[in-house]
DNA sequence: ATGGATTTGTCCGTATGTATG
DNA sequence: TCATACATACGGACAAATCCA
């Protein structure tokens, strides 16, 4: 609109005229609308690179034929177009193109399902009110001052060093985690994350492990950099270990303190039999922790990676579920064995840090002050109390025509449903009673002969007085009037 | 430290045993550091998923032993360790392997090059006296509230709808990108967007040529990703096209507005050529216009991705240098004919969005409010003021013996040095005057058989009363007494 | 709401290249 | 060849309007 994308440099045309006829073929052609003001004099010759004088000339040539008017010291105006019955040529030639700087209605295909629904049992939603607004409002700014500028450039590519040794205590005081901040790479995403993983990892062996079902996330990250996915099946203590040694595998995704989606917990035996395999095979296991700060009864679990020292474990871990997703803050921790690749990777691509250094030392300034730890405990309870509700509803309402899979943990569980309908039927009696609750059946990397009738319901995200009511509502939808 | 990683289930010893003597531990190791405060007796009962009793009983242990101090509703702290003179064994045992939770001296190599120099014409600093803190923190905590708690929460995996609509706009005005916001997708980190290009177009051909010399952060990702990284020459007026026709690619990374880092400008005359180029071989551009904005004298150059609609450039762009580096805001402007494919990379890997929401709504109605603008032309004016000095101060005390390349844009010149020394002297003499500029030889994939000397000056993080005594220092250094 | 900083239309002195006499 | 006039462009200056703390 401003910048002509052609300018006859040093031609024949004085520059003010070349700006004049640019400019009234914009009002002309409407994209310049009556009532727009126009840049300023000053403004389009600073931006054009001229002095003020064509600009203004070229203004006052507009003026001098009534396309624009002047208002003094405040800006020029475009006028209303000069009546069509007037001027026929100008009108029959406006119609077809106009406004094209209108947004065009977008041709993308829709990823979230963000239709509002009455009851919202989403798989993991956050309750953002608690969220300390205030504190981190406070913090945020401290942060953003005149006097650290430099903190407004660019940070260490691995993440900044203070935020590394907060986490660093975070994760062995609360997660049992074993590591130095020289083990923590901070990113803004898990994507970019495993991205590196599978860079570091990839120079060999391209074949990753991932739980059948399981997040899907680990086995299309490592797809699209050209690995092969194996699913592998899932026992009721956690993923079979006798199937990593059958295939000729060295790298397996687990989640060992609460599977995903099913809720399992890997006891101590199998852990160290997982171990033994990455150690045996010379190894990796990518563990992901992304909930395990969120365990309502019984004691947490600790680490995987923390059980036997210097294991070769990357564990996954973020701040999306703790604090909030728009911070962008997510990390991994790597094994020792793993620092020199990950230094030669740094060194060759000259990569920056992802996740915004702002954020990075608002949270590390809120963990210094204890805050972290207080906002936990206090999402764990809320989330507590909206999972003991869920449950009671269930029972209450379901009864026997339902049971309830991977409790105790986490934001969602799965329901298990006894009903003759099949999937989609029950889908869509759901949606009709305005229900969210989207079936388990995508997480099968490899679905097994018969898909059982599981939904997730999620808990963290739908306020706690709807639980009771919604569990009802969706109990009617598919069993009729209980 | 409090969560141990071992636990005895329902062994044999009693709970508060196991927790006492992990505390002892912790303390006599040096881990838990005189003065440190205990977690409450309610706090680690609930972390630990215990009862209060057990916690209680430990404490209790430990104070009558005098590891820890009772201070009544205050809390528990750790006392000073018994002397060693008295205890002889826990002191030299404690010497070896104490203080695990200090910060360990990193392993890692210096990426940057972080010395503080009297005079630093590092490539490409900001200068951040003129960031506009209070409005960006007055916007920020708009964007944070409890009221639109959403926004917390993850966002579009392609960047918010309103803020790329901002974009859209921005790019036309200022920069002759014509696109519509469904072509832009919003990231952290440039590597991050390029890998998702190298995804995107990898299917087929995977090479790319990129200038030689030029920015290597093309060739290096791309490489990472499986590509082969092809040097094409540079001519006077920018890329060789006719190296392009000679090589089997189909992909190309230029930086036609203002090359990195010599500086030169695409006519438009090979533009065209290169546009042509790209659809005969039905092959993709990037176009690096990292520094766009910055044109200091003479008229500003519109972008190669609006020259001819629906041409077949990937136009790349992003807020560190305009605004900060730190805020981790990057964009592209993807061409009609890959949004297809980018929408099933999006569908088929689950992308979470890497560049912070808030960031990213706040920088929108920076926008809306028109501070963008503003904000460029205040740091444009500023960046001008040093460039002129700078090349003022070359003339000044250099004279003939050293020429500038690529002046009156971006955020540095080269500077040709006429002078016997190698570069390896004129580096180390630079370095003991005070004066950061590091050589041009890097940006070379393939350096050409005699080398010039060239040193990057970089203008925009100097302050301007330091740049004429800097220049001078440095050509004392190496040439003598001028 | 109120004062100070910034922005804005307008006006003016000057410089340069070209055409004219 | 020289002086003059004109068109075009540059860089400031002024005072009112507007924005912002």
């Amino acid at each position: 609109m401003l910048l002509t994308p052609k300018w006859d440099e040093n031609g024949d045309e004085p520059q003010y005229v070349q700006l004049y006829t640019f400019m009234k073929n914009e009002i002309v052609a409407g994209r310049l609308t009556e009532q727009t003001r126009l840049p300023s004099v000053r403004k389009l010759a600073d931006l054009l690179g001229l002095s003020t004088t064509p600009v203004e000339m070229a203004y006052q040539q507009l003026l001098s034929e009534g396309f624009i008017q002047s208002r003094p010291r405040s800006g020029y105006f475009v006028e209303a177009l000069p009546d069509p019955e007037v001027k026929p040529g100008i009108a029959t030639n406006s119609e077809p193109g106009q406004h094209e700087s209108q947004p065009v209605p977008s041709k993308r295909p829709l990823l979230r399902d963000d239709k509002p629904y009455m009851y919202d049992f989403h798989m993991s939603q956050n309750d953002f009110s608690l969220f300390p607004y205030t504190m981190w409002r406070r913090l945020y700014n401290q942060t953003l001052r005149l006097e650290q500028q430099e903190d407004l450039f660019y940070g260490d590519p691995q993440g900044e060093p203070g935020f590394r040794q907060q986490i660093a205590d975070y994760l062995r005081r609360y997660r049992g985690v074993a590591c130095s901040p020289d083990q923590i790479v901070i990113g803004a995403d898990q994507f970019g994350l495993l991205s590196l993983v599978s860079l570091m990892l990839g120079t060999t062996h391209k074949h990753i492990g991932v739980e059948n079902p399981g997040y899907l996330l680990y086995a299309n990250t490592f797809r699209q950099h050209g690995y092969e996915a194996v699913p592998i099946s899932l026992e009721e203590d956690g993923i079979c270990i006798g199937e990593l040694y059958e295939i000729n595998i060295r790298l397996v995704a687990v989640s060992p303190s609460h599977q995903y989606p099913r809720g399992m917990i890997m006891p101590v035996s199998k852990r160290l039999q997982l171990l033994e395999w990455a150690q045996t095979v010379n190894g990796y296991i990518i563990e992901d922790d992304y909930d395990g700060e969120f365990r309502y009864h019984g004691r947490p679990i600790p680490s995987l990676q923390g059980l036997v020292p210097n294991s070769n474990v990357i564990y996954m871990g973020g701040f999306a579920q703790v604090m909030a997703p728009a911070l962008g803050v997510w990390y991994m921790v790597l094994p020792e064995t793993l620092l020199e690749v990950y230094y030669s990777l740094l060194r060759e691509t000259l990569l920056e840090q992802s996740s915004s250094r702002l954020h990075q030392r608002t949270l590390q300034a809120f963990m210094e002050k204890g805050l972290l730890e207080k906002h936990v405990r206090k999402m764990r309870n809320l989330y507590r109390k909206k999972h003991d509700a869920l449950l009671a509803a269930v029972q209450k309402h379901f009864g026997e025509r339902a049971s309830v899979i991977g409790k105790d943990a986490g934001f969602h569980v799965l329901l298990r449903v006894y009903s003759e309908r099949t999937e989609e039927e029950l889908k869509q009696l759901a949606i009709q009673a305005g229900v969210r609750t989207s079936s388990a059946s995508f997480t099968w990397l490899l679905p097994p002969d018969t898909l059982p009738k599981e939904f997730f319901l999620g808990f963290s995200g739908i306020s706690l007085e709807k639980i009771d009511p919604g569990i009802s509502v969706l109990c009617r939808a598919w069993f009729g009037d209980s």
